[in-house]
DNA sequence: CGCCTAATTATTGTATAAAATATCCATCCG
DNA sequence: CGGATGGATATTTTATACAATAATTAGGCG
């Protein structure tokens, strides 16, 4: 009754239809890194695989290529593709451009349930950072970060954010699960939280945008010490 | 060669596939006015019109859901969306928002041969604005502002606004053919580009957040008077 | 008379199978 | 010996046929 607004993570059960299960089955591996980038997805193997028809994996992949998550050649297949550089870089920059103007619009409208809400998040993302569950860590982010925006009233923004999220849990689970940044984070989320509890919205806003800057600088500069991504 | 960063306007022939071609014709009818809003799109209708079997309707469908210009419901069909003013609002707003700061890094990039790309672009408006021409006047005016961010390096940035574009076209067509607004846009673009070329990045960015944002105004302002959108 | 229930129907979703297209490799010609 | 050309193969794409689901309507009960 909460997060209808994208109908993207559906969890688990209540599939209504074989291409959403397939959907969302192939969203996850591809997030969790069990399919890597460049990594070709051929039809009857995955319809073999999941025991359905190649349709409804047709289906599916037609959705991960809108979010982006695959590329589809005509008549050459689908491969699982990857985001150079460039475009990761390009994703924080319209996170950090996008999410503090819409966490103002939003944070004015938070009700004491909303707060509720935002600490328990907050705190399951602490466990999952305790637990080391990378998987866990990259979903509660973006649960964390949709929520803040969830009363802003732009639904086309939200959606949007919400696919940038999205795009930002792959690299960053592939790469970060080395480095302290995701204690910070956890750190730079209370803050925020507390900012805007004591209604203290612009600071929470420009918190924000550094928080996100942040995550993409470090981000990038993982990626630039490990390889150059294409 | 030019224009290939989000794959979407191939114009008439060309199509590797029956899918492709089921897109893009239902694209042009919805963009056109000739499907309304909330039309339902049965599919073995447009099947037999299109003389083609139900699966490549299907997956044009699925590619529009993408484009957010029909909605499906599953085992429900699939119907013409229709944006509410709320949307149609959000959407301006994000355009005014992201535009010049692309704007700022593409200008920089531009050669001679951009200049008079993005004269010649203007003049084709301006000739389909006497005419009175309103379908192209639409295709014209996207096509024109992503010629200005067409070197601005940020590749998501860029898919995104098209998208934005794309979803202005209906509205737009639908409703501001009566207004002068066209002109005034027409004027705009040309000081927008005089701007550029006199390199005063700054004022040109800013007059193309206020140009968006006018536009976005009296779009919104005729949605209010002619009817309360859902 | 209104409302709930059950069968009917229309429409979507899926499976199986045939057609089309691109890739790969061997062969042939210059 | 290099490059091009033709056919074989693997894979995607489309068509046909079937199953499942949701809307609708008719019928029965309170």
């Amino acid at each position: 009754m909460s997060d209808d607004t994208t109908s993207q993570p559906r969890r688990a059960i209540s599939h209504k239809t074989m291409a959403g299960a397939v959907t969302d089955a192939l969203r996850e591996r591809i997030l969790s890194g069990a399919l890597l980038p460049g990594e070709q997805l051929r039809q009857d193997a995955l319809a073999e695989e999941f025991a359905v028809s190649r349709i409804p994996v047709r289906e599916a992949l037609l959705q991960l290529e809108a979010s982006g998550l695959v590329k589809i050649m005509p008549h050459r297949g689908a491969v699982v593709s990857s985001l150079s550089v460039d475009e990761i870089a390009d994703v924080f920059q319209l996170r950090a451009s996008l999410e503090p103007q819409l966490l103002l619009l939003s944070a004015r409208k938070f009700t004491a349930q909303d707060y509720q809400e935002l600490r328990s998040l907050k705190d399951e993302y602490s466990v999952a950072l305790d637990h080391g569950r990378v998987a866990e860590w990259g979903e509660l982010n973006r649960r964390f970060h949709l929520a803040l925006l969830k009363h802003c009233g732009r639904p086309r923004s939200y959606a949007i954010v919400s696919s940038l999220l999205q795009d930002c849990d792959r690299p960053t689970r592939l790469q970060l699960s080395v480095s302290g940044d995701v204690a910070r984070a956890d750190m730079e989320h209370s803050e925020i939280l507390e900012l805007c509890a004591s209604r203290e919205f612009d600071r929470a806003a420009d918190l924000l945008r550094r928080h996100i800057e942040n995550a993409g600088q470090s981000l990038i500069e993982i990626y630039r010490r490990s390889a150059t991504g294409s």
